[in-house]
DNA sequence: CCTTAAACCGACCGATCGGTCTTTATTTTA
DNA sequence: TAAAATAAAGACCGATCGGTCGGTTTAAGG
């Protein structure tokens, strides 16, 4: 990897979870050369404004996450299992996050909606790519006869990711997990309803 | 109500709808003044600092939905009556909110969780007292036998918020209520199941 | 190693930031 | 209704904003 791949890679990293704490909004130019150690010339040689830095930043936030869900669902078959491996990283997203800083599907979501249409529509492909996964596995599941083939794929991706999101902003606020395992027993508890017996 | 009041008012309604859509990091004084209408002078005159506005404009946005949530509650007894019309609330909450921009517990929590101590602090509160109301009628429900005893209020309490928030973010970074009528649709199911039979 | 291209620095820019203060207009109250 | 009180205006302040650019250092390729 050259220089310059390193130190761009090196400030998407930096900036990400910069910008997944204090929101894009919230963050200055300023803010971003003291995390990444790096002066306006440094910074501006890879990216031509902070907008497009934040773009980049937001896409290399969202594949660090995928990249820890490829990890857990890796060897898993059964529907099930891949469900639960998935929710199982929201589980202890507050101790071992993916990317410091809570979920940035949804801290994205909620800054960009009514400020930064550029933004939102990125969140919005990666939102609706997260929640087609997740209804490609519940479809399959149903294909092999795990889940019961009266269920709504998309409506069981909209549940998950609506109970998931709610309690990462809840668990968040009170810097406490307690929310976040509660919303994840009651999701594992609602699925294992939609088990084919 | 003089004058000054009157103005206050204006002030807190209009900066609380421009908070609640762009953040309090993504609106600046002059933002204020254009939605207010007025100069700078006239909203100093009234709020100490830009912080000192925020706070008071937050506690502006709770009450409007708490006034909202009371006018659905009145005249209702039954605790799944109650819980149910609280549902109805946020299942229009994208056509006729309460306040613009979607829910401030939302917006303020993911905001200031890592940025604002003090506008957390609030919405700590704000939500712990939101989240006892859910508690409370849950526990009237188990007491007058009308849900099942063995149910733990702060669990399902838990579990209504993070859903409900959830799928606010997903509505209004669609823009399209099927998010929220799903995420309601399952509570009221997982509501239906908790009734003492 | 030496040249050349690219990475990086940091002074600088105009605009905007939150906030102050004196002046003027409008209420309030006696 | 006149005097006192206060609400509102808007020019002004230093700091910081995002962004530019010429100079300097460092890495890349022959």
């Amino acid at each position: 990897m050259s220089k310059a791949q390193q130190t761009q890679h090196h400030i998407l990293e930096q900036s990400a979870a910069l910008f997944n704490k204090q929101g894009y909004a919230g963050s200055s130019m300023a803010d971003v050369m003291r995390v990444t150690g790096l002066q306006k010339g440094g910074i501006y040689n890879h990216f031509s404004s902070k907008d497009e830095l934040a773009l980049a930043a937001f896409d290399f936030a969202v594949q660090q996450m995928q990249m820890r869900f490829l990890g857990v669902l890796k060897g898993k078959r059964y529907a099930l299992d891949r469900l639960m491996a998935i929710l199982s990283v929201y589980e202890t997203l507050l101790e071992n996050p993916p990317i410091k800083g809570g979920c940035p599907l949804l801290n994205t979501a909620v800054e960009s909606d009514d400020t930064h249409p550029a933004l939102r529509e990125r969140t919005q492909i990666a939102m609706t790519n997260w929640l087609n996964l997740l209804q490609s596995i519940v479809q399959r599941g149903i294909d092999r006869g795990e889940l019961q083939p009266t269920i709504d794929p998309e409506i069981v991706a909209t549940v998950l990711m609506a109970t998931i999101e709610g309690g990462v902003m809840l668990t968040k606020l009170y810097g406490d997990s307690i929310y976040m395992q509660r919303s994840i027993a009651h999701l594992k508890a609602y699925l294992q309803q939609q088990v084919q017996t």
